[in-house]
DNA sequence: TTCACCGTCAATGTATACAATGGAGTTCCA
DNA sequence: TGGAACTCCATTGTATACATTGACGGTGAA
């Protein structure tokens, strides 16, 4: 692997798990040799991760994007606009056959009232498949970027939530509605029902923060 | 100025007025050597140019972004999603001293029958600080960021088409309207006035194209 | 004691030397 | 004659030396 796409991976990797918080400053040369690579890949790398919004440049100085209950909300409201137009634009554009299969595996994990610790990873796959798919038929590369770099930062705010298996079954139920709507391109459906998605995910999250850190610094 | 920014604004400039055409390769040394200055700062300004999306990389060669007919309806519709949701999360925010301001300033452009060359530039500095104050009321970093980034595709775009005057003050009723639904908070109308802005503007640029370009290769 | 100036230094900014890589042309073999 | 492999070369990838800059602390004078 060349120097500058590991030290891009190890970097992003690194913020997006936590294991460097929000604010850290990341100077050249100390992390050209925690990584060991020289400072020219690292420079790459911060620029990179600059230009996705996961560092800040401030002054002379990168350090890692500051991440709080603001940045969340103003997320989701970014994602609102991001996502209803590529639930439309899939209703649109969609294979049949594609979203008939994803149709019949969200059935199965709506059924449930409630999707167990083991069937987590399973069913976070699947919402990637179905991402996979509407960006396949949405078909338009400034969306589908501008989606990839949203999701990077959803990636960074779970670590601050916590998905228990009631709130995934009932995301199994809002997939299944927005899947529904795209085999059956109802344009307006498939956009209303994932605003009520977005909706209900950011008020777990919200309800999540409040229970687990009652006092924000 | 810092070579790397002087980099990074010569070949943006260029690209963005079309001095350097869509498909150009961009080697390293080749540009170090035109812009004056050494590799280094143009990696740095190509790596930016490909974050934001005018230059792709393929395979081991640079070169500036494609841009067609197809880049276009893309770019509208990347533009519907962020622009109807601006407008709806200004309607909710806005300072109304600001959008008075601005409904005077668009009522005066929209009362011409045309916009004269002569005022052309000065209607698009009023539009521009519209945007501005829309940013302002949206008060979203992540939306603001991809509207800016938006705004750079939508420059090197306005070269493909040719805005004349019964259009200009067209484009000034409809930011008008626009602007009194912010004013009146009404976000449904702000959403739906900024569609049929935007579909007004994609229906004029592809008109001229069909009539300057009536074969594209 | 306080403030302004200056020197030191640690960091980034830039240039360049050197390494690695991938492609085009050529040669040789089947 | 077709194609496979090899060689050469141009270009990018990486490391590092050197230049520049901005911050901090110390020293002096008011």
């Amino acid at each position: 692997m060349k120097a500058g796409e590991r030290a891009y991976t190890v970097l992003r990797d690194d913020i997006l798990n936590w294991r460097l918080a929000p604010g850290t400053p990341l100077a050249e040369i100390e992390q050209a040799e925690r990584i060991g690579v020289s400072r020219t890949p690292v420079r790459e790398a911060l620029a990179r991760l600059i230009a996705e919004g996961l560092v800040e440049s401030r002054g002379r100085v990168d350090s890692v994007a500051a991440f709080s209950t603001d940045h969340l909300v103003e997320l989701f409201e970014f994602r609102e606009a991001l996502e209803t137009q590529a639930a439309r634009l899939a209703a649109r554009r969609r294979d049949p056959e594609v979203f008939r299969s994803l149709r019949d595996e969200f059935q199965l994990a709506a059924a449930k009232s409630s999707v167990d610790e083991s069937e987590r990873d399973a069913f976070y796959a699947l919402v990637a498949r179905f991402d996979a798919a509407v960006d396949r038929s949405v078909d338009n590369r400034y969306l589908t970027n501008a989606l990839t770099g949203l999701r990077t930062h959803l990636v960074r705010a779970r670590r601050l939530s916590r998905d228990n298996p009631e709130r995934l079954a009932r995301a199994a139920a809002e997939h299944l509605l927005i899947t529904e709507a795209i085999l059956a391109q109802d344009e307006t459906l498939a956009v209303q029902a994932t605003a009520v998605h977005l909706h209900s995910s950011l008020v777990n999250v919200m309800a999540t923060l409040r229970q687990t850190e009652p006092q924000p610094a």
